[in-house]
DNA sequence: GTCTATAATCAGATAGAC
DNA sequence: GTCTATCTGATTATAGAC
């Protein structure tokens, strides 16, 4: 253990992760979206996503294979479109201060976001049927959080801590959960929690110590 | 602001949150867990529930005004229950730190478990449709426990902590987001973190400072 | 490639016998 | 109260015209 390496390998989305449409099947994916998100898997049905696409049902089955192709190739692109928002900007360089407090507004603006909220409701209640969109969805949008983080305490060992990749599950944790808290548990209504609160308060917690 | 009140008001269960149910209710409902945290509200057939309970259709029909009906009931009577489970043995006293494991490992092991995460994932799901059964399940078993903690955290004001209610929020969100990272999203599979490693973490960060 | 029309199945909910 | 049988509409998927 000499060398400053991760210890856990993050399996980042390929190329083969981009695949291109056609605009007509771009038309059944943008008609697909609103439709699976609002009335999930099992609540969509063909006819309906054939009407808001504007397309016949027909069309989309020469496109996609069936009802399940549809799904998980929109999801997988909803998905791998979320990984690029929220990490593509983010370079971790500056004081540690002001860079975990960038980190945490940046990435709860995007976890916060309706249409992202939608789609982790939809992974997560669709996770046991679709298991292999939830592990994307992971490795992309979770681990890969964690892992700039942890990456950046590692290298940073004037900060003192012993367990980076903990320190990391814990602060990007505490952003997922107060998400889940307020917009899905309706929390923002019956307990609500500044967003500034929060993040004062976990910085606070991290580094005033 | 004089007196320790908490800031927040939490309403709990009331007797009528805990309504009684017949054998042939009992039978009902047992069938019905099954299917519903397997197959999710939509993808749950009343066939199915019937032929999983063994009794007629008709018979649900009689006893549960329909299937909206059937399933709030059930989810409303699974929420009472974890609610109960998680914090009818629990008084949070003692030393800070023997108290905060004791806690941590409770709830874990408590949320954790198969089917409370099904009913985890299926109240996330139809969160939307449902909003009513998600505020209360978050109102008892998410708020509940960052109630106790901030209540306690108020109480010792020589752990030093000026926002007792944001740090509960931390603590009880890193317990929550850990079990969605590694149970819903495969984080076990893909990048196993252990939860001794996590409480551990976690209590440094929150009492040695 | 795209559409209209249709097949085959299954859903939630009810009627009526016992 | 409980069951069997049934109704009505919606669902996935396909066939065949253009």
């Amino acid at each position: 253990m000499s060398k400053l390496v991760p210890s856990t390998e993050i399996v980042l989305p390929t190329k083969a992760d981009f695949p291109s449409y056609t605009p007509k099947q771009e038309a059944i994916l943008q008609g697909a979206v609103q439709v699976f998100l609002r009335c999930g898997y099992a609540g969509t049905s063909m006819d309906r996503v054939a009407a808001e696409a504007g397309v016949s049902k027909q069309t989309i089955y020469s496109h996609f294979q069936d009802k399940e192709g549809l799904f998980t190739a929109l999801m997988e692109r909803m998905t791998i479109r979320r990984f690029q928002a929220l990490f593509h900007t983010e370079t971790l360089c500056g004081e540690p201060e002001a860079l975990l407090r960038r980190f945490a507004e940046t990435y709860l603006t995007q976890i916060a976001d309706k249409e992202y909220v939608a789609l982790f409701q939809l992974i997560i209640g669709e996770s046991a049927r679709f298991p292999e969109l939830a592990k994307l969805y992971g490795r992309t949008v979770i681990q890969q959080g964690r892992h700039l983080m942890s990456d950046y305490f590692r290298h940073h060992p004037e900060l003192g801590f012993t367990d980076p990749e903990a320190i990391a599950h814990i602060f990007v944790g505490s952003l997922v959960s107060y998400v889940v808290a307020q917009e899905i548990f309706y929390g923002n209504e019956t307990s609500p929690l500044s967003r500034d609160r929060l993040i004062e308060n976990l910085l606070n917690l991290v580094l005033h110590r």
